[in-house]
DNA sequence: TAAAGCTACCTTGTTATGCAAAGGTACAGA
DNA sequence: TCTGTACCTTTGCATAACAAGGTAGCTTTA
């Protein structure tokens, strides 16, 4: 157990980066997304993916429709907007300019 | 002005992270390490810098020796310990890890 | 030689916010 | 009616970073 904490200071608004990109491309509900952060560092509850999602669709990023399931009750599947889209980007691009700069300061 | 705040979040925890790979391997003292952020998303300011390398050094991944400057009170010059070499280590590690995390869950 | 100004060090609040934890509702199927 | 799935909200914590204020020594200059 017990990973190093200042690792943990490094994961910190990467989570709402992530849940962009999952939902960039493919159509899934919270249990998808759950399931595909479980396999990473990112791994996470219910608690804390809701109200992002929630905050998310607000903000205009997401959107959702109700599809109803084999067995159980009907879930949200979510969709990039086009403001999801662009929002996607330009974490995408920061990403790759924060490598940059990483790689520029290194020994 | 004004950076979108979703970038910023994920700048968090960095500092100490770059700070150890600004020090790594060269002899600096504060102001030298502010200059080098300067040029980077990660610019600030001595408030900020000061405690952090306080820190780092009672936690052992620093130390220093002062050195007389040529104009001024003397400095105190920065070097990365034995512990401090496998903290960046690590760091360095998790950081291809996250990379890596990111490229998975991509589009 | 006194004073002003610069450089370098440091500390103490305060803020912002991401995330976790815990608790709660509703509906479907066995 | 019990179990499991899926939805959601509220509360609290930890901490990174900023802002602001403060001390002291060196150099220059009046």
């Amino acid at each position: 157990m017990s990973e190093d904490p200042k690792l943990g200071a490094l994961r910190k608004g990467f989570l709402e980066f992530l849940v962009l990109r999952i939902i960039s491309g493919s159509t899934v509900y919270s249990a998808d997304i759950l399931k595909k952060l479980a396999a990473t560092d990112f791994a996470t509850q219910e608690g804390t993916l809701y109200p992002l999602l929630s905050r998310l669709r607000r903000e205009g990023l997401l959107d959702y429709h109700w599809q109803e399931s084999e067995a159980g009750p009907p879930r949200k599947y979510y969709r990039l907007t086009g403001a999801g889209e662009r929002q996607l980007s330009e974490f995408d691009a920061y990403w790759a300019r924060l490598n940059q700069t990483i790689d520029s300061l290194g020994s």
